[in-house]
DNA sequence: CCAATGTATCTCAGCGCTAAGGCACATCTG
DNA sequence: CAGATGTGCCTTAGCGCTGAGATACATTGG
């Protein structure tokens, strides 16, 4: 067991206040890491797509819902967890890069339809092997064991936070 | 075994595109939802100290090094895993409040001193147990074996990152 | 010792997001 | 049906961060 950051960080905590227990530290502080450390890999993939993480998580939502690859604002703000006005600002930028388009809804006067155009899904597809090469890249170090361990315990902790319900 | 968002995603993509293997999805993309979940959890707890999470980042990396709670911004960049303009700012931040100070290092005409004040030693022993508090009650779904094996797999993939040579 | 390179910090324009609020339309309730 | 409440989307000010670059000082190698 190689020693990390995070157990520097708990071991110093130990000795600066070892009336604290920061155990809860060795989860969240390597999540966050992680968390850092994989965002930057991805977008450096991005990049060669003239993406970034915001547009490509627009673009893959409406791709993968399917014919005829529309959604709504709302849809797409639930998908991506951010508020509404984030998803106005990244549909003003992908419409304004044609690659999705923005029209009235039939059935409800206050919402929109969000499609995705045949550039935008060229894009989304051209764009997608790569993203997951570069996922699997970043998950090469884990075994199989160890990958279904953790899935398993991100899926128990999301399901405790209600990540689950819609 | 309940469906969760990611799991939705998983058989979108296997609809849309089954040529593609989407399981790396699995991982990051429970990985990143729970980083939201529990930045966002975090976030209101230091709301209580009138800090965010940068601020208390910076104080508290200050305050675990032990007497005489002093490092360098470059010392501080590396542990928050920001650029050193953040760092530059966040400092700029905490300074006008009182909670750092900045002096030049003696040693290293380039280099600065950023020690903690009273008032900012005072303010992250506040502050800590609380946010402990809010990381264990993010943590409260996950028995003991469950949270042993995700630390074990968060610590491997920050190994295979290169997250450990300092 | 000098020149070249490396390191530490700061500056600043630009970016995407949040939070708060506004507007239009939809739905519920008596 | 009218008023109250809820919902969907947009607007905007403000914020923190990045990325590129500047400056000053340190170190290395001839």
């Amino acid at each position: 067991m190689v020693a990390d950051h995070v157990d520097r960080v708990v071991k110093q905590w130990g000795a600066e206040r070892p009336d604290l227990d920061v155990s809860p530290m060795e989860v969240i502080g390597r999540l966050k890491r992680l968390y850092r450390l994989v965002d930057a890999e991805l977008k450096r993939n991005f990049a060669d797509y003239d993406l970034d993480a915001a547009s490509f998580d627009v673009l893959a939502t409406l791709r993968r819902s399917g014919p005829p690859y529309r959604l709504t604002p709302t849809g797409l703000m639930r998908s991506a967890m951010v508020t509404s006005g984030a998803i106005t600002q990244r549909l003003d930028r992908l419409e304004a890069r044609g690659l999705v388009t923005r029209t009235p809804s039939g059935s409800d006067g206050r919402s929109r339809d969000v499609a995705l155009t045949p550039e935008g899904h060229a894009l989304v597809d051209r764009a997608l092997p790569a993203h997951l090469s570069a996922e699997r890249r970043v998950l090469a170090g884990l075994d199989a064991a160890r990958t279904d361990a953790l899935v398993d315990a991100l899926r128990t902790l999301l399901a405790a936070l209600g990540d689950d319900a819609h």
